[in-house]
Formats: C-alpha cells, structure tokens, sequence
DNA sequence: AACTACTTATAAG
DNA sequence: TTTTATAAATAGT
C-alpha cells in the first residue's frame, strides 16, 4: 500500500514477511483499541504468528469476551438434537443471565439518553422525570459532599500555626499528613477511575 | 483520520459514533483478513457493538484459534486442581455474567441517584455530568416527539370536513385519543376518513 | 530502525 | 449512501 502497491497474498519473502508482520500486526491492534474506545465496543483480538507467537488485545478481559462470543454463537447454532440435560440446564441459566443483561444494558443506555427511538411520548415523559430524579440525588450528594469537604478544609485552616505570612510560596506545607512522597497535585477534575486501564498504544 | 483529527475517546454523538463504528469495523475486519493472508498468520478477532450485536472474523475456525489461545495462556497461568471441563465452563460463564449483571446494576442504580456513598467527589461530579447528558437526550427527544404530534393534530383540524355548524354539541367527535375505540360515525357528514390519510408516522 | 512516496482509511459533509 | 479532503498506514529503501 505505498510506494508500490501490493497484493494481498502470502508474502515470499520470509524476512520482508516477518517485516510486514511487525508493522501490520501494530497496526491493527491499534485499530481494535482505537474502534473499541470511539464506539464503545468490546473486542477481542487473537493472532498467532506463523512461528506460533501469541498477540492478544481484548478491551475487557480475553475471558469475558470470548465467553460472550460463546454463548450468542451457541444460541444461533440452535442444532444439536438434543444437548445433554447439563447442557440444557446451562443454556437455560444462560439465557436467563443474557437476557437480563440485555435488558439492562438498554436501560443504561437509555439513561444515557441513547437509543431513544423506541420510546414513546409517554415513556419519554417517565424517563425524564426518572433521570431527573437521579439527577437530583446525584447534585444533592455532591453538595454535602463538597460541603463536608469545605468543612475539613476550613478546620485545617483555623489550626494553621501563625507562621506562614513572610512566605507566600509554600502555604499549606503541614497539610500532607505524612512527610513522605506528597500526592501528586491533581485537581479535582482529574481524577478518573477508568483511567487505570493501561492503554496499550501511547500516542 | 482526515478533514479533521479526532481524539481517541468515546465518541459523545450516538449517531456518528454509529457511522464511525460500521466504518472502523469494516476497516479493521479489512486489515485483519490482510493480515492473516500476508503473513500466514492465525487469527481471531470478536466485535461486540455497544448494542450487543456480535461481529467476527477467523482465519481459520474460531474454535480453533480460540483453543489455541486457551492452551497458551493455560500454560501461563499454571493452576486449577481439575474441574470437569464443562464445569470449569459452565462456572466461568456463570461468573462472567453474574458479574456483568452486577456492575450493569450497580450502574444503573447510581444513574438513578442511589448508592452513591461510595463515591468520592470527582466522581459524583462526573456522574452529574453523564445524567445532564442523559436528561438533555431525553428531553430534547420528548419535546421533537411532541412538535411531531402537535404537527399531526394540526393537519387533522385543517382536514375536519367543513361540517359542524350545525352541530355544535360534538364538534370533533373523532379527536378522542386513541385508546378506545373511536365512536361509530353518526351521520354521513362526520366522516372522517382523511384521518387516517398520509401520516407520516402511524402510531 | 528511520525515511518517504505512495496507497488506504476515514471524518465530515 | 456517496463524496471529498485530509490523516494514517505502510512497501520499499
């Protein structure tokens, strides 16, 4: 695909194929993050090298995904005459779990506001009055969460030792309660649980 | 990738982050398939779309590759006294699930304002911004649905035969909300068949 | 491994 | 869906 294209066929050449292997395998397994974060998906990406290497990306965990992959293949295979009773008894339980997620991975999606279009008039009313409520807790728990905050914060004030008028550069140096490695100084906007995922393709 | 950059995060337009999602999918199944067919090599890639919908592709037999990957990490990890296979299968399935379900209702709860102690402030304040979001979709879809039927019961007045003068007791006899069924027509001047003419969006 | 000249992929319209 | 203008991937050095 540059300077001369090629044709997708089994590359001769075992070193320029190993080459073409490191560059595209990247390649892809930076697409399969990148489609997953955009659009919300969840992949798993499985390639064994033609030496027998494994490479795995999964947005979730390999687990997970292949399990889920499982069961909607099971369920559309559909054959088998007659699986044993465990088997039965499994799909059972299975689909009864699926479709529980389903159900609630619709919900969330339209407390989210997605996938409103099945909804109507007064269904949206109900939503809305719903996710107002919600929305209502939420502000009030951050309110007296913040105001807990404040308060806390204005105690370590009143204790300042009068001290620190001639330095203005180091105000609250006695507020990290222990004298080793200091928190970072994030503010309160940084803080982000899913940021804990290692992304694996640092721009 | 073109006219503009975009970041690599969720992208926030339900409509667009669809458009990028079957035209990444499409590319990334595209370089897969290249990939496999270039270098020799054995994959297996699943797509899940935030909808649920499944999307795979393998060089060889899914079956196949996916064993392949149990056996390698299998070797990894190491462990398991030794559980009946389907066991081991039905178990981790089960615990999949149970736990999707788990963190799908914990989820929901929060949205709708609950259990919320165990979150800190940033959190909460990220939270509050989800379900803002949320309520706008909500309302905004609500008040396009409302204009929608307003517009239809517009056309209905205008199209009213040029009838009633001379009875004024029921002047619109035919505008009881649907529910029950409407009233049978009480004289050959009250019909009202252009009711049902040309709406764009039967019920 | 780094460098381009080119092909592809794709965001926006 | 189809069409661009542009960003990204990559074949051959």
């Amino acid at each position: 695909m540059t300077r001369q294209r090629i044709e997708i066929k089994k590359i001769a050449n075992t070193a320029a194929r190993q080459v073409t292997f490191s560059k595209r395998r990247r390649g892809l397994f930076k697409k399969a993050h990148e489609l997953s974060t955009l659009c919300d998906a969840e992949i798993a990406l499985i390639v064994f090298s033609a030496t027998g290497k494994l490479f795995k990306y999964s947005s979730t965990s390999m687990r997970q995904v292949i399990e889920r992959h499982r069961l909607q293949s099971e369920r559309i295979d559909g054959l088998e005459g007659a699986p044993s009773v465990e088997l039965q008894l499994e799909s059972a339980t299975h689909s009864v779990l699926s479709k529980e997620i389903a159900e609630k991975t619709q919900e969330l999606r339209q407390l989210r506001g997605e996938d409103l279009h099945g909804l109507n008039l007064d269904q949206l009313k109900q939503l809305e009055k719903l996710v107002q409520g919600g929305l209502s807790q939420i502000t009030e728990t951050k309110g007296a969460e913040l105001k807990e905050e404040n308060l806390i914060l204005k105690q370590q004030v009143e204790n300042l030792p009068l001290v620190v008028k001639g330095q203005p550069s180091e105000p609250f140096p006695h507020l990290h309660k222990s004298g080793d490695p200091p928190p970072p100084p994030q503010g309160y906007n940084t803080s982000d649980i899913s940021l804990t995922l290692g992304l694996p393709f640092p721009s």
